[in-house]
DNA sequence: TTGACATATGTCGATATCGGCATATGTTGG
DNA sequence: CCAACATATGCCGATATCGACATATGTCAA
């Protein structure tokens, strides 16, 4: 049971290096296993297997172009993972509206107490 | 050399399901580890462990209250994965605008001759 | 101090990961 | 058909993960 199967959850996808520098080769357009396993150097069959699992989750797609195969993103399945991170965004900005809030009101009213503690 | 150490990389911090949910509930506000382990039902040394791993990564920080201990969220933490998933998100408005011109393209250009290839 | 409560830590077992190497599959050209 | 190239898979070993259970640490109250 050791970890959430990496193939399942785009977040265990994710949390590899490696597979995060194929996707930001790949962010630059359609790429061949090859073309990847110069840009970063790795072996290709590390390469291949990153890209399995990077395709199984549905972040990447594969199509057959003669002996080549060209690999392309799909970022729309990322947006699980940016819509659960943008949720904390808000809540550090809400955070941060807050501690605003908190210093008009200290100065609308100037204090009338030394402040406990 | 199993996976990049779970301590190290927010990326792999924020893997794990459970420790997401942790942080959904610490999304909350400042919470006991009691009331996260009543919350989601988790096991308290599992809870407890988790957000050693948070706490880490600098996630999560905890300060003593009594015999309790409170933890709350430090959602600045998240920003270099915000970076990273928000380029992608850039990535994908970009492919969707280059669709749009070309769509406007077809229609500003009746199609004269075929496509070569 | 003693005991109850809150939390942290240690150990263990099952499992999955990742990289390396060898090799299978598939494609093109001669 | 065969050889060269591109890619995918299979197996292995080292390691790290996670959960479960037991237990250590730390704090308050009587």
């Amino acid at each position: 049971m050791a970890r959430a199967a990496t193939t399942t959850d785009v977040f265990n996808a994710v949390a590899d290096a490696h597979r995060r520098e194929i996707l930001d080769v790949l962010a630059t357009g359609e790429k061949t296993v090859s073309a990847i396993v110069e840009t970063l150097s790795l072996t290709q069959p590390q390469v291949s297997k990153h890209l399995r699992v990077l395709s199984d989750v549905g972040l990447v797609r594969g199509r057959a172009e003669g002996r080549h195969r060209l690999y392309r993103l799909d970022p729309e399945r990322l947006k699980p993972m940016h819509d659960w991170v943008t949720k904390f965004e808000q809540a550090m900005n809400a955070r941060l509206d807050r501690l605003d809030d908190y210093l008009h009101e200290l100065q609308a009213q100037p204090p009338t107490q030394g402040e406990p503690q």
